[in-house]
DNA sequence: GCATTCATGTAAGCTGTTACATGATTCA
DNA sequence: TGAATCATGTAACAGCTTACATGAATGC
């Protein structure tokens, strides 16, 4: 469903294509929701089904043709309900498989359990340099749509968030390595 | 695949019956990974399918038959197969609705905001809370199992995570606070 | 007397992934 | 010359959720 509320919220900012909504996640939105193409499509498809958004055809000579999405009012007043009818529980409705692996990490021996939690360490700080890409290109983002400042205020807390989180993750694995090496 | 590879290493520790599986993700794997009862059984048949576990039926007067389940030397390779050859990038593959919302928050008043983050905080304070008792069932477990002070090492540590990254969630949201006060 | 625990499942449906398929244009 | 960009999709499958279904025993 979420995917759907980020369709319809990135459509109220201005009509795109699926291949445009695409790349808004991919830079954007890519840190807490991860997209693959052929899902926008089906959901542009059952979005259209279900009156939310409509489309027109673009016909272009040296590109391929354009389906062009924009949302409906039908789409506003979802977009409006999802927001402020959020049940907060869900989002404390996690998965996270790298947890997993360390719960049971003890099968391990010590050195490669170290070597888990290094690579761990490498990928977090990956990510934390990524979120500084975000920050730039919701810069150009802001500049093609006619977006206000005030949702730009929003789009930096989000990577804000990011940068918080990949802080204490960092944090804890440098306490996980200490603990190990001391106790094991 | 990862519920799969949690209930190889819960049964690496000893027998167990679905129920005994479900109430041990409940309360111990719960911070990282929520399951449902019926997909635990789902899994299990999957399982018992492909070889990784077998079972055994131990009928019961005054409670229902328990089908009790064990790991098979198949399943245990293919447990520390999953733990040494796992790809970190999995990890940082996110869906986070709540992020979502914030992205988009701009569609509601100050206010619906701000309450919006009040019932955030609330909400990381109550998951923060219930690791405290992840920790207490995870003792009375090892006392179940005879399982030794190493695991339970690791199964702190996944604690500690939960502890370090609600705290960051905590400090985000008074920051958040803070920035649609003054900005908005 | 009512809620919780114990104990197992089925069926339908939704969400998301992987792999496949096409093909011109533009940039380095 | 080869990679990236633009642009759209289909099909099969895996993973997960929701709702339904049963029923005795135990604890408050």
């Amino acid at each position: 469903m979420a995917l759907k509320h980020g369709i319809l919220g990135l459509l109220n900012y201005g009509d795109m294509t699926g291949y445009d909504l695409m790349k808004i996640f991919e830079k954007s939105l890519h840190y807490f929701w991860h997209v693959k193409t052929s899902q926008i499509y089906l959901e542009l498809d059952n979005m259209t089904k279900s009156g939310l958004v409509v489309f027109r055809k673009e016909i272009q000579e040296s590109r391929p043709n354009k389906n062009i999405f924009m949302i409906t009012e039908k789409g506003k007043d979802e977009l409006r309900k999802w927001l402020s009818h959020y049940d907060m529980k869900k989002s404390f409705n996690m998965k996270n498989e790298f947890l997993m692996i360390i719960f049971f990490l003890n099968e391990l021996p010590k050195e490669e359990a170290l070597r888990i939690l290094e690579e761990y360490k490498e990928q977090c700080m990956k990510e934390k340099d990524s979120l500084m890409d975000a920050n730039e290109t919701v810069q150009t983002f802001k500049d093609i749509y006619s977006v206000n400042k005030k949702d730009h205020i929003f789009w930096q807390l989000t990577v804000k968030h990011g940068e918080l989180c990949y802080e204490a993750c960092l944090k804890w694995a440098d306490y996980a390595i200490e603990v190990i090496k001391n106790k094991l």
